[in-house]
DNA sequence: GTAGCTGAGTTCGAAATACGAACGCAAGGA
DNA sequence: TCCTTGCGTTCGTATTTCGAACTCAGCTAC
């Protein structure tokens, strides 16, 4: 199976695993997360070539995590790539990844960023938890089965 | 900056992405939460090509995300590939791909699998939450500040 | 009007990656 | 001795990515 054929694999992890798999979509769902919009501010920060820049947000776009929004700059109509909902419901995968990068990678040099609750001015992280008792689990804690 | 220097991002959010985003590494971990240990196996389930399964899995052993373990088999000594506590810890993140999955890219055809908890066979999702009042967070809830 | 600037792409030849079929190799078994 | 298995490695071809140059539309200044 070429690895393109995964975007109509049978199974709600995978798909996601594909899509979000390939080469800097994750970083650019990472810019995105960090408030960058536009076109020349995704190629600067980030130096990824046009033409693949061009081509990873079309497919964000197409796959609706994305949407084109028009905006006024000097008199002129220019675009933005703006979240969708389904697109800002993939926040939970960005603080899992780094809440693992936060236990697992972190150096002396990182001088990334700082989150927390606007409410009552917490930390935050994600977890997995049980959607009857509450519990929060592990792999271990999971039974996997086939589906009927 | 090409891709691969993103290994040296300073950023606790970019190194994991940049490492899970390199093509083939969410599926082949999608693989190995579901049970797969062996290159053979890998092979045959996401017909992948050997040389990049290769690579992929030498990626993953030098983060320390997979250990290779010794095994016996008829008699004869072989190494499967198993999680660390490091790539364990990264259960959130697939459960977060999945529960996304779940919501947005479900189809008819969809016939994955189950997960339940295996005290009380409720559901799995991941989300996020406040480290200091406990509150489900969305990226709304959230602050982004640059790290002192 | 026209020359220049800017944001947002598109094009294209060269370099890096991925593909897949064939090969290598060590350890058992027939 | 030869065959089979699991696990890679090699190598020529096909696909992606790179980066520099080009396009194009809508201002702005002259």
């Amino acid at each position: 199976m070429p690895y393109a054929s995964f975007a109509s694999m049978p199974c709600t992890l995978g798909r996601p695993a594909a899509l979000l798999g390939e080469r800097w979509t994750l970083l650019l769902l990472r810019q995105i997360f960090l408030g960058t919009r536009r076109f020349e501010d995704f190629q600067a920060t980030m130096e990824i070539s046009r033409s693949v820049l061009t081509d990873r947000l079309n497919v964000l776009l197409q796959e609706g995590v994305l949407k084109r929004v028009p905006y006024q700059e000097d008199g002129r109509t220019r675009h933005e790539y703006r979240l969708t909902d389904k697109g800002r419901d993939l926040y939970p995968v960005m603080m899992a990844l780094r809440t693992w990068g936060e236990k697992w990678m972190a150096t002396e040099e990182d001088e990334s960023f700082h989150l927390h609750h606007r409410d009552c001015g917490g930390g935050v992280r994600a977890k997995v938890e049980c959607t009857d008792c509450g519990a929060e689990l592990t792999a271990r804690d999971v039974q996997v089965t086939a589906r009927p």
